[in-house]
DNA sequence: AAGACGAAAGTGGTTGA
DNA sequence: TCAACAACTTTCGTCTT
């Protein structure tokens, strides 16, 4: 067994800068081609080498099969998906006994092995979060570097001792939380409370711990962020996204963006824009899909109105 | 009938003593 | 630890299309 690969996968140093935090501990992937900041776990560069399955699969098992070469590394597995196992029997590949030096190195290797291995409640822990990430995950439509973000920064605050005395879920759910907005494709908490095993609160509650604990820089949410899945939603044109932006723009010199909630600000451009752009939706509407109330959306409205002298019609 | 608008009261989280 | 506070929500009545 090869053990360097399974303790020291993240081997190689790299000379390079954090473009999110600053950090200059940078950490090359080599299995993946990617550079990671190990401060903040944010994929610096990616040769996009696609890891993925070879086809469409269309249930479980059919997945197993069409992958590619082996397994591919991940942080969503507990083991990373490179554990190995070794048999009990003191026989070697061919199935003859196993005399003298050779029996007691298989004995120091078994007994390697099993120490690595799932025997431990860490492991378990693991598992067990992987599994209600990949749930959440699919529920929500998330990414996949998303959730490996996701599972990064458990594993960190498995190794912090961070689980202790909170709900396994609910660490999970604040892990995803806050891998979301490291990536910059936020989700609300409301949203990620709807579909997870744990209070709004509970996951609030743990996920300014963890950021906290572990040192993770999460950038503030830029309104931006929410225009595009906001618009998807109502299914408006690009024209209407980008003109929504440009809006926000301005509303952010004018500060009336500080202070105020992402997403009723993001709304309410959203909506100017649909309206100037002639694809108009219902204040209703677009508070539906921006999780804000028709009121909220109307107060940031007419505030940006009134600010930037826009003259919208109705 | 549906949407837009605004007033008023209620809610949960932050802040500062 | 508690009260003040701002942002946001809920609710509801009125007006417009």
């Amino acid at each position: 067994m090869d053990l360097q690969r399974v303790t020291h996968h993240f081997n190689n140093e790299f000379n390079a800068k954090c473009s999110e935090c600053g950090n200059s501990h940078i950490l090359k992937d080599s299995e993946r081609g990617e550079l990671i900041c190990s401060q903040c776990g944010l994929v610096i560069e990616s040769k996009l080498m696609d890891h993925g399955p070879e086809w469409r699969a269309f249930d479980f098992e059919q997945k197993e099969k069409r992958v590619r070469v082996g397994a591919p590394m991940t942080y969503t597995i507990h083991d990373k998906g490179l554990s190995t196992m070794i048999d009990w029997r003191n026989q070697d590949y061919a199935g003859k006994n196993l005399r003298g030096k050779n029996r007691a190195q298989i004995y120091r290797l078994r007994k390697w092995n099993r120490r690595m291995r799932v025997s431990d409640a860490t492991e378990r822990n693991l598992a067990l979060a992987f599994s209600e990430l990949d749930r959440m995950s699919s529920h929500l439509g998330i990414p996949k570097n998303v959730k490996e973000v996701a599972a990064f920064i458990y594993r960190k605050a498995v190794e912090k001792r961070l689980v202790r005395g909170r709900s396994i879920e609910e660490v999970a759910s604040a892990a995803l939380y806050a891998a979301l907005r490291q990536c910059r494709t936020p989700r609300t908490l409301d949203e990620i409370a709807e579909i997870a095993k744990a209070s709004k609160k509970e996951i609030g509650r743990s996920y300014r711990f963890i950021i906290n604990k572990l040192n993770i820089q999460i950038p503030n949410v830029d309104p931006v962020d929410y225009i595009s899945r906001i618009s998807q939603d109502l299914e408006l044109s690009t024209k209407v996204q980008l003109k929504a932006i440009e809006i926000l723009k301005k509303a952010t010199d004018f500060g009336l963006t500080s202070g105020r909630g992402p997403c009723g600000v993001a709304a309410a451009a959203v909506y100017i824009a649909s309206v100037i752009m002639n694809e108009k939706k219902t204040q209703t509407k677009v508070a539906k899909v921006a999780r804000v109330t028709e009121v909220t959306v109307r107060n940031r409205y007419k505030e940006i109105c009134t600010e930037l002298n826009l003259d919208v019609s109705l």
